[in-house]
DNA sequence: CCTCCAGTCTAGAACGTGCTAGTAGTACGA
DNA sequence: TCGTACTACTAGCACGTTCTAGACTGGAGG
């Protein structure tokens, strides 16, 4: 009934039932050679009827390695979701274990770093979030860090990002392709990654020539911004024909706030978005948007911090992953 | 430079460089009476050089309790991440973490449950998923489990959840108090809660004598879902004029593909949706919805998993909070 | 007969912390 | 002088596991 002051049992206590040791138990549980078939299922069979579960703070105490992975993110940020769902799998094919740490208001990247390595994790995955460089490199004297996202170069870490300057130029020959001229980039403020992508913007408008176009409308990285955004696109004259946003989110606070005032998208106005999320994917939104790689991001985070945990690499590195236009249906030649 | 396989400084080097006993240092860290100002001070100095830190594993072996708390939810899911981040704050309060556990396809309730466990967390919140009764029963078995979100109940486990059935009528109401009779619900399948929204919906509609008019098109809680609906709603004849979506994401879903039509909300059809999310707070979105109390819920689940765990409660509980009818721009009078 | 070996199994020391029971040292009052 | 009370500190076991070093079988080979 109340099993709660009831000691959890131990390897010793499966040990006893069986009759055996508890270092026997410890080799089956583990799965190394040196016990009878008999003996292993006889283990299991009692660890089974007393509930006997593997204490990880125990294993983790005694094991020089945790096997143990943190990732930092914020929970209510859909793009980082999809990047630690992403990871699990990743993680798990090379043994390791992911421990989440979320960052709210309370909780800040030192006070959840804190508490990864408290857990010892044996490297930190910092997911998406705009920091300083001072910041990340204390981080990185205490563990090896991994950023994801943000364009951050230092000796002491290591980075994985999309190439967000390609992507911005992808976008704008798409949209260049299709008879653009009067293209605004909606900017991401301060976000991860939001230089490159303007950058990659204003580099790409005067490759074509439009240099008298580039036109920027501050912003960042939430539906509020694209959704304000429409309405400082309205007292532009003339109207620009398309838009390059900051990120989908952004761009899918456009879609909504020009559909809702009647302006029809791609007719009166093409929107590109930036990421490849879930929310463009959805049929009734079906955003152009250039992809980010969101499995080889997984896998490129986790591959390089392994190869400091593992092969002995200590210069930085740093990995970019190329992008991929995405044409969904909000993009269409601009009305002649 | 690689100090990956220099040991990490434990108590006891912070010890001997002080010059004091392990258990000395273990007093200052835990700011417990015993030790003098100026020793205080030393040790702190001495950890700091150092880059001392203790050691989470070791303090759960050593300790009885952990004072960590497990949280089971689903990433991907914006309102999950939302109860995830009111509930560290209130843990806090009490002076417990939280852990988290993520649930992706490659990770099921039992797995995550067993991770959680491992890392002895005290007691398992799991969040907003749908699970069988029996697979709850033997969760509750191994730790005082809180299920949030479900209308499940069970001798063995607490549950925290709206008063999805009032909060359902507060919507039907709502619409009818405008001048609605032809009012839809899309159906939020076998989604947490839905059967009680289904519910009422039924019961409201009867009770305004609008019984014949009680009409459910099948769905979950997704944007999809509400998407297809809006398919669906137009094959109807005579069109209703409003719309109770199983969820927010489902009617925002709804909302989009029908401006996407051309039809105007709520000129031409009125929608409420459900949970108060943050997209339903949008500016372009400005959902009218039903909002459930996620800091109520944080509260409210961290409390009942701690009377079992401070104040010996043992018998089952049910928390039901209430839902508030948040009246916004999607819901007008039906046009005449 | 002894030796060797592979297959099973065990004793006991870590790992880094918390905690109980205790020890010095000082100050105070009688 | 002693006892008492208090502050500041310490010794050493316990927590549940992993791991090293070795012990004990029975059978094969000399």
């Amino acid at each position: 009934m109340d099993d709660r002051d009831a000691r959890r049992p131990t390897m010793a206590d499966v040990a006893e039932r069986v009759g055996v040791s508890r270092a026997l138990v410890s080799l089956v549980f583990r799965g190394k050679e040196g016990a009878s078939q008999q003996t292993r299922e006889r283990v299991f069979e009692a660890a089974r009827e007393l509930g006997y579960r593997p204490d990880t703070a125990a294993q983790l105490l005694r094991s020089r390695r945790s096997r143990h992975l943190g990732a930092l993110y914020v929970p209510t940020e859909p793009f980082h979701a999809d990047v630690i769902d992403a990871l699990y799998p990743v993680a798990e094919k090379s043994g390791y274990d992911v421990v989440l740490g979320a960052l709210t208001q309370t909780r800040d990247v030192t006070k959840a770093t804190e508490e990864l390595l408290g857990f010892r994790c044996e490297a930190v995955l910092l997911i998406g979030v705009e920091t300083t460089h001072a910041q990340l490199t204390s981080l990185a004297s205490q563990a090896p860090l991994v950023v994801v996202g943000p364009h951050q170069h230092g000796p002491r870490f290591d980075t994985v990002r999309s190439d967000d300057v390609r992507g911005a130029r992808q976008a704008v020959d798409h949209l260049v392709g299709l008879g653009h001229r009067r293209i605004v980039h909606i900017d991401g403020g301060h976000g991860p990654a939001a230089a490159d992508r303007r950058r990659g913007y204003r580099n790409a408008m005067r490759k074509h020539g439009l240099a008298e176009h580039v036109h920027m409308i501050p912003g960042d990285y939430t539906e509020e911004c694209g959704a304000l955004a429409a309405q400082e696109l309205f007292r532009m004259d003339p109207l620009p024909t398309a838009v390059f946003a900051a990120n989908d989110r952004c761009a899918v606070g456009l879609l909504h706030a020009l559909r809702r005032m009647g302006v029809t998208v791609p007719g009166d106005i093409s929107i590109v978005g930036f990421d490849g999320s879930r929310a463009a994917q959805l049929p009734h939104i079906d955003l152009t948007t250039v992809r980010q790689d969101i499995p080889g991001t997984a896998e490129a985070a986790i591959d390089t911090a392994l190869e400091r945990l593992d092969e002995e690499r200590t210069e930085a590195k740093q990995v970019v992953l190329r992008t991929q236009l995405i044409v969904r249906s909000t993009t269409a030649p601009p009305a002649s």
